[in-house]
DNA sequence: GTGAAAGCGCTAACAT
DNA sequence: ATGTTAGCGCTTTCAC
């Protein structure tokens, strides 16, 4: 019954015009039922409702953000959702979307600042609500400046603008953590893998080196080696760096998924993981607490952190969010 | 110089209207520069795309859709992009999608169909060029009704309707070659786990029954046990598929993740993986090759299957596309 | 409490 | 080759 019409038919919705003629009401009167708005004759609004009802009636969503100079959209801007990273912030950012009554629109930008305008300036042809994500490749400059159009909540980005709104999990802390627990483990020989991608993330790399320096390790910028942030980047940044200083017995990895391609490097190179060459990554993927062997990292919640991106959003009231973050210790480390 | 005005200013974008003025020309002349639509004079032409970049016009999406009766939005309907299954199928959607020139908007469902539902009917009420997604809660029937309404791609099911546009993966043949897989290591005694979640999704299944009855298996009805397809869900389904039939030494599971966590339940019930009990995945995930121990599995490509979802939308000759699956040995099996 | 008019920004169709 | 008219479906403003 549901099915009839085949491909060519596409029928015409039925529009609120429609809906006034069924119930026998104005146009007006529809959409007062339908928002339930001003005063309406209860009566009259029930009737309404039938109607909409019956003709199987769903409101235009752009005839609607076209009038309201709005739309119910979000943007939500990640560097690549098939980093596993991603998806649990981008459920986050869902959840907390749908429960305000918003649609999210995604936008992939390989951290590359044209696409990062791009996704910007798509989400402003379209009057979205707001905008919510991750630029690594624009400068703040840039970003205030579309912030001055568009409700705009920046992740994981240290700003010096107060007007702006951030949500981020706390670098420094959790780089102090991972420093705290390699020294506590007796590795006093560190080296850092550090992500290449991206003219705004330094605030892993400088969090370790001041965590280093007060660690009384000394200055360790020599022992930053950068390469992308994925398993492949990690393994070359890894051997890279061992094989430099092969002094280093402990590593801090960018992020997990920087994690794993070190403890491929370490046992590639014939070392001991943990024993010979500890091993602290960061964000705690879902899969790495079940890798081969568990890797110890700095837990982020990701999904709380894309709630809170909307949360702020929605909010309004420009804040800057810092979200706290554990060390968790396994196998690695 | 971007950045100027602050929260409350949200100064109005430049219209169309705007731009035909800057470039004293009608409004129409300038629609049909930015679109190089029909005959324009290359003159006139460049006079009115160095206004629209002076004022730094947008075009205005919901303006334009609305007038087109069609946006460039594509939905996009999963179940759970925190499900690591999903985010390399979102990254081919979404490549092939912005390649095309459309943007977009994602749905996570978690199978419920009621909001399978809600997704489809906000894409119809954002005239959406089209709609691609896993439904694993909506009959085909109620389906079809939609695909007579907006282009609509279906993921991973069989469908009867002939004029239903679908892609697939070869289940058939990946789950014979996982079954073949797991015989050819001298496991007779099978056992699988399968997901519970979702009306439409028995393909593994029926294919594993009739692969181990065409291995001469007998029928395993009886060993399959059904759990929520996550880690979690496999743990409880391997634990109770093996405290049912210690017998079993040979475990299909539904995806990669239930694999996972029949290797937990493998370990804890005091057996070997592999040796005790062998375990082959589905899905092949990132994390399933550095897995401990690395999981035993039949690859789905994912990216390409995103990709193929949304090049079958666009190009409307109603097609079932099945792609194909490759078996991949590791540890586990 | 309800209806009528106006207009959001755009493009298809029809002038010129 | 360019301008004008009309109208997509909705809500805000103002009548009644």
């Amino acid at each position: 019954m549901t099915s009839s019409g085949r491909q060519p038919a596409r029928p015409k919705r039925a529009t609120i015009e429609d809906v006034a003629r069924e119930a026998g009401v104005g146009r007006q009167t529809v959409s007062r039922a339908l928002n339930d708005q001003a005063e309406i004759a209860p009566e009259t609004r029930q009737r309404v409702l039938e109607a909409a009802a019956r003709l199987g009636y769903r409101p235009n969503a752009m005839a609607k953000g076209m009038r309201m100079q709005r739309s119910d959209v979000i943007g939500l801007v990640v560097s690549d959702i098939a980093n596993p990273f991603y998806p649990a912030v981008a459920r986050g950012v869902y959840d907390q979307a749908e429960a305000s009554g918003c649609s999210v629109v995604l936008y992939n930008t390989d951290a590359e600042p044209v696409r990062e305008r791009a996704a910007l300036e798509d989400v402003l042809s379209r009057s979205a609500r707001g905008v919510v994500g991750f630029f690594y490749g624009t400068s703040e400059a840039a970003l205030a400046g579309y912030a001055a159009v568009v409700p705009l909540v920046v992740a994981d980005r240290l700003l010096t603008d107060p007007d702006m709104m951030s949500v981020s999990n706390d670098f420094a802390a959790g780089t102090r953590a991972a420093v705290a627990h390699l020294v506590q483990r007796g590795h006093t020989e560190l080296g850092m893998l550090d992500s290449s991608v991206g003219v705004a993330v330094d605030e892993r790399r400088t969090s370790f080196l001041a965590a280093c320096r007060d660690f009384g390790l000394g200055d360790l910028s020599e022992r930053v080696v950068q390469g992308p942030p994925s398993i492949e980047g990690g393994t070359a940044a890894a051997t890279a760096l061992l094989s430099a200083y092969p002094q280093v017995t402990g590593v801090f990895a960018f992020n997990d998924l920087m994690g794993v391609g070190a403890v491929q490097a370490v046992a590639a190179l014939g070392r001991r993981v943990a024993a010979d060459c500890a091993i602290v990554g960061f964000d705690d993927l879902e899969m790495s607490a079940y890798l081969d062997p568990p890797l110890t990292t700095v837990r982020i919640d990701k999904y709380v952190h894309g709630q809170m991106l909307v949360k702020t959003l929605l909010a309004q009231e420009p804040q800057r969010l810092v979200l706290p973050v554990t060390l968790i210790p396994r196998a690695t480390a």
